[in-house]
DNA sequence: AACCTGGCTTGATCCAGATCAAGCGTATTT
DNA sequence: AAATACGCTTGATCTGGATCAAGCCAGGTT
């Protein structure tokens, strides 16, 4: 499981043989099935949770109904109602498993005390979120600019992953669009070459 | 102009002395007239900018022409094209100034060399991204699941500055609705009460 | 093998918000 | 003080994409 997390911690910043080892112990392993909630709306966010194997979802859900995704996140990636850990306020966000997943946990107080505890992971997180921050900046930008068949073009350049990997009702609702659009966008797409 | 820096630093870690002589070696200030261009797309992102006095907004604009504005700044904010910035790739973004504006330039390699001069610095930046991080979430969930209303009260609850200081125009292009639409919901709003 | 269930498509209709257009007041320029 | 520009409002019209509805196919269950 750690193999996962210690690897793409050195891609951006590097670790002593004594930093890999101290920092497994700020973490605790979770498994989920399938279906399976890691965290529910109005709940507090006690965790970021670091995928090591599987494919996870955080989304919202409006007074109708429907839900919204947020964010996709499989190996290597990291996911939490942000504004909830770090705030103590209750979660907006539900977290579940779309496939059986593996998660690494690290709770608030020892996401303080890691950091303390080794100084680079200030600067690996400060990395990790610089990048965030640019994906974030594009999506939302692409929201408010695109039309609809824009925002699904962009999306397969960026991240094709999604596309693949993701059922197609999930994508629609990703980019912010009914399934249905994206179903005809697709179509016509594909009739044009 | 440092000062408004030291302390919006000192609101999240503490400096000592030195730090804050040293820190100053970092930035280079600079004065924008109202309309004049602190980066224009295209050009490759040399500098964080850290507005000690003043507005800057940051948008870009699409091929019919219209302008869209990704985030505006005043004092206290750190603007830029970040990914330019950080990629070196030419910006997507143009900023310029509403207001007249003093700002604090650092430049990429100063960006770098200052989290190894004052290494609290590496989690200065750590926690404002993360703050910025859950901004642009909401934003972007903002703009996926609310009608155009929606987005009009929640700016106005989660940003009140933003529509007191920035022309209503301005504020409708943030929101990425038209014009004409946030003057037909303000008004329907004010004749409701 | 029959029965769900969930994801996808296709057609018909509807509507929130965009676009186009005109006029108005206030501030800035000359 | 005239001229120009800019931001805002209001009305009329248009449209991209949502919603509603029905049917299809593949996988999983019993």
């Amino acid at each position: 499981m750690f193999e996962v997390l210690i690897s793409h911690i050195q891609q951006k910043v590097s670790l002593s043989d004594t930093d890999k080892i101290r920092l497994q112990e700020f973490f605790v392993p979770k498994k989920l099935r399938k279906k399976q909630y890691l965290l529910q709306e109005g709940d507090i966010c006690k965790n970021l949770a670091f995928i090591s194997k599987g494919l996870l979802r955080t989304y919202n859900v409006d007074e109708q109904g429907n839900e919204h995704m947020s964010v996709f996140g499989w190996e290597g990636w990291w996911l939490s109602d942000f504004n909830s850990f770090l705030s103590g306020e209750p979660a907006v966000f539900n977290i579940d498993a779309i496939e059986d997943t593996e998660a690494l946990l690290i709770s608030k107080a020892n996401y303080e005390a890691i950091t303390v505890a080794i100084p680079v992971m200030d600067r690996y997180f400060r990395i990790l979120y610089q990048n965030s921050i640019v994906t974030k900046e594009r999506r939302l930008m692409s929201s408010i600019t695109d039309t609809a068949e824009e925002k699904y073009l962009r999306l397969s350049e960026s991240s094709p992953q999604i596309i693949e990997r993701l059922p197609q009702n999930l994508v629609a609702s990703y980019l912010g669009i009914a399934p249905e659009t994206l179903s005809r966008i697709k179509k016509n797409i594909a009739s044009r070459k």
